[in-house]
DNA sequence: TTGTAGGCGTTATCAT
DNA sequence: ATGATAACGCCTACAA
């Protein structure tokens, strides 16, 4: 229980006769020590077990190199990637993460955000909650110059960075695909469009119906909160339209996977009865069958590029400024829950 | 750019020509502090703006009311409900969690435990990667006493507590289920028995095959990585053995789902020709069809436990001992990769 | 009930 | 190339 007696500086220094302020310094390896001194010191650091005081460093430097993370689940592929992605960076440029859930709750956002406010988190990397509707939680960090960077689930909002896809483009992709392979009446399933993502992908699925001069339906755009729960409700609203539509673009995996089984368990064929292009390449896509054609952007490289920009910034290494929105690549992966395009 | 000037309590004592040390005592709700002071403090520091100095306080205290988490994975729905209690306890007591993944890796293990070591964490709760053979890399934590304690996949290690469900047990139901529903020869995927988690499913079944007087080949276990593409050469060895088995315990339902859908496609018939069961009740395990059989517990409830029993170890509010074991319920859903029983 | 003062470990500034 | 010292913001024995 009891913990043992840390070593400091000064304990190195008085084992060694010289000053703190040296060893303070040659641990930095500041240019003006002399090899020796230093390496007298590097060997009695590992000896005693010497470990530098991060508080006492903070309390000194005003930063904390840490940096704050809010993301709205843990649970998906995605988000785990883009976590990585961040970490890796991070544990580079020896900075350390808090990484926090908002479980899709713009109060619990809010907490989050407070929480990291009060732990000084040197800037905030963020994907927005589904029902977040406005950034005033996150003002305390605006006032006081703090960055905060949005990725994936952004929302406008002046002098912040943006880490996105085009969504619009996505979107657009995915639905062309579906009428390309013959689809008539092609349904969208998404959430409550308060953030661009959701915005820019009805945006896009719009954009391709109109190309091909198909009507836009109210009735064909079903917005839920994409879990796999809401998949088999919008499966009992599809089924019930009339005439049946026979595409389906969703604005997520989850939520497409479950939609298609409850719709096969009622007997339709897929794709040929009704086919669907999900979003996020999602394992479970590899799993439902016929395989799910989907969305794919690399959550890996979006937190790797999130944390790189946000950590050169703090640095200040790069003089970049914070209003920037950097946009990704995404691609769309044809698997068999839409027909495949003919080679021509 | 520039950080606003941050309010530190001598702000608010020189603003109320009151001493520093009363402003701190109010801030804890000292009982000896008048309630008037106390009141025209706490205006002041919402007027103000006043947050405490976490490093400051930190130092001061040698306490960093922070926990260090290491996961193996983030990316399953077991790992973030994993985190999601741990956070829910952690929020609830005004700790700090500094989550990271060892992407099943034993180096990044010890070179995540080495930097949270080094953010002084109170306490760490621990679920291990699987290659893991060894627990040195935690021994500056045994070292300064600082409590660590393991969830899930565990290893034994005398004063350490270890939170996890009996795998033998559970793993003795999963294969007995398979037994009952007439399956004759049993094969068992798995990761290297270096962890208890591996060692008892293992066990578990062998006294489930030992029970219904089925001998236990070596060929019928297989040893992999458990992830989706193990599952997919898994099924290929299956599908060579002689006699071909028709029953496959898996101990994760990642594997077992890729093991399914090979199998499936190469024409056998589930659970007829070959019925399975995994383990963790993933959401793949409703995706993929027939829907698998799986041992489910809870991820959520197992984070709470693990953090409410680290924190009030920490607190000193309890006297437990770290040295115990604590065994949480799981239960076997029976879905229809296994025949379900019939209720006679 | 409140105030005084020293120290937690580090680093920047000024001096040598 | 190195040393002395003050300051970062907070807490707590000890005094009053």
């Amino acid at each position: 229980m009891s913990a043992t007696k840390e070593v400091t500086i000064y304990d190195l220094a008085k084992k060694l006769n010289i000053s703190p302020a040296t060893v303070s310094r040659a641990l930095k390896d500041h240019p003006r020590i002399s090899k020796k001194t230093k390496k007298k010191i590097f060997d009695l650091v590992d000896e005693m077990g010497y470990r530098s005081n991060h508080f006492a460093r903070n309390l000194r430097n005003q930063k904390t190199k840490t940096i704050g993370v809010i993301v709205p689940r843990l649970n998906s592929n995605f988000m785990s990637a883009v976590i990585a992605g961040i970490e890796q960076v991070a544990n580079n440029e020896e900075y350390n993460l808090i990484i926090s859930q908002s479980s899709e709750s713009e109060t619990k956002e809010a907490a989050n955000a407070k929480i990291l406010f009060n732990n000084r988190v040197d800037g905030l990397l963020v994907s927005l909650a589904y029902n977040t509707s406005e950034l005033s939680h996150f003002d305390s960090f605006f006032k006081k110059n703090i960055p905060v960077i949005f990725f994936d689930r952004v929302m406008d909002h002046r002098g912040c960075t943006n880490i996105l896809i085009d969504n619009t483009s996505a979107a657009y992709k995915a639905t062309k695909h579906l009428i390309e392979q013959g689809c008539k009446r092609i349904v969208h399933i998404s959430a409550l469009p308060k953030q661009n993502v959701y915005v820019d992908r009805l945006k896009g699925y719009k954009q391709a119906l109109a190309e091909f001069d198909i009507p836009f339906h109210e009735d064909d755009l079903i917005i839920n909160s994409l879990s796999f729960e809401d998949g088999i409700q919008a499966a009992e609203i599809i089924k019930n339209l009339s005439p049946m539509p026979d595409g389906v673009f969703v604005a997520n995996d989850t939520c497409a996977v479950a939609c298609m089984l409850t719709l096969k368990q009622e007997g339709f064929r897929i794709p040929e009865d009704i086919a669907f292009v999900g979003f996020n390449n999602d394992p479970v896509s590899r799993v439902i069958e016929p395989n799910l054609s989907t969305i794919n952007y690399s959550g890996h490289e979006m937190g790797e590029i999130a944390a790189r920009y946000l950590i050169s910034h703090l640095t200040g290494t790069s003089n970049m400024d914070m209003t920037n929105t950097i946009i990704m690549r995404s691609e769309l992966i044809e698997r068999d829950s839409s027909r495949k395009k003919k080679t021509v």
